[in-house]
DNA sequence: CTGCATCCTCTTCGATACTG
DNA sequence: CAGTATCGAAGAGGATGCAG
């Protein structure tokens, strides 16, 4: 930051942008927030960022403070916000719950992603409305091509594993479901109650399970802030 | 937007980020936000933006929704915050506020710059604090090499001008300073008076407003943010 | 599998000059 | 004063490779 990149201005919001406002850092940031701390996670929730490139903003957001690394029992790092870092949540709910606000719909759904939607899926899961007992719910969207329409979410005491190839499991729940309407669902735009009615999301299984799925089915944490769009 | 430069998710944070965290992007809305919407003017926050850039940022930014163009007597645009624009206030200061909160002092008084600074000064200038009269203040940075460390705020029926070259009015005010210093008073680091005990700020000429001063100089809108760094 | 480094191509940014 | 055009430099993405 010599003379590039830097906007030499001693405003804090000049400062401060040029820490969080670079290419894809409000993404990481969000991961981070949500309590990923480990490479390999960081990445799943920014799939389309290469490697390469995460590797170096990690490296910045250290330099800067606000995250920090640890060395894990498995010899790999751990990344983890420090208070400075948390300290920026407000911030980015307040831009998220933003975008919630004014984004259109229809423009938001044009980037439909099943693996994220589901990533997203698994770390807000109430396991504590599911049966105690080990469960297994499986997706499909059917329209989407080839491998990679399928998803289980297994849960075993109180843990959450996505899986996107099959885990042998038996499946307690089948949740089929059109992916614009499930990430609609999922972002609050719609009510899963709506989507089952005009057959757009479909659930067969267990009988509990498919009546409580409004409640173990966590939303978007945007999903409650009242949209100003369509 | 059509593969590059977008993020491909449809997380609002995702969206909203696409929209406001690019490069410039954050200090166009400031100055927007603080009241500016002419181009020159805008120029004046953002001095080492190319005007191509700033340009091209504003045709982004009114695409979004974010502004909208008017035209004005004079020919030229007004670049005006929409509904949309204005409620990005609290993320701007948000994000500002977490900035004079953790970015050290020493690193933002890297990037000293008087014109920026008395940019500012002029934006939020208390003029019921000073007299009726038109006054003229005078502000000297003797550590600046050659012409730019002279500037004048004149002040005449609420309306303040900054100019730097010489307006020709007599000076009510004269204050000489440490760019240092009077940056570190501006942003809320230290006081007014310790800077003017310390003899790094001196005010000479009228008693009352130099007494005054106090008043009428408004600090920046994030000063009043406690830090938690040195 | 994790966490990068390297090489290459394409896009974006900045500096400067220029036009109505 | 309010922008636009041009061009070289830096940055970002994709593919591949590699050490632990």
């Amino acid at each position: 930051m010599t003379d590039r990149g830097g906007y030499q201005q001693f405003c804090p919001l000049s400062m401060a942008a040029e820490i969080i406002c670079t290419r894809w850092t409000p993404l990481i940031l969000r991961e981070l927030l949500c309590g990923s701390t480990r490479f390999s996670d960081l990445r799943k929730g920014v799939p389309r960022m290469s490697p390469t490139l995460l590797s170096k903003r990690l490296k910045e957001l250290e330099e800067a403070g606000v995250i920090e690394t640890r060395p894990r029992p498995d010899g790999n790092l751990d990344y983890l916000l420090t208070e400075m870092g948390e300290d920026l949540r407000p911030m980015i709910m307040t831009l998220g719950n933003w975008g919630h606000r004014w984004i259109e719909s229809t423009v938001s759904l044009r980037n439909l992603d099943p693996s994220l939607l589901m990533w997203d899926m698994r770390r807000w899961l109430n396991t504590g409305h599911l049966p105690s007992r080990r469960c297994t719910i499986q997706f499909l969207y059917p329209e989407i091509p080839g491998g990679g329409r399928t998803f289980w979410l297994v849960v075993h005491e109180g843990e959450v594993d996505l899986c996107s190839i099959d885990p042998g499991f038996e499946v307690d729940l089948m949740v089929t479901a059109d992916l614009r309407s499930m990430t609609a669902v999922w972002m609050g735009m719609t009510s899963l109650r709506a989507e089952i009615a005009a057959g757009r999301i479909t659930v067969d299984g267990d009988a509990g399970m498919a009546r409580a799925m409004g409640d173990w089915l966590g939303l978007s944490r945007f999903a409650p802030e009242p949209r100003r769009v369509a």
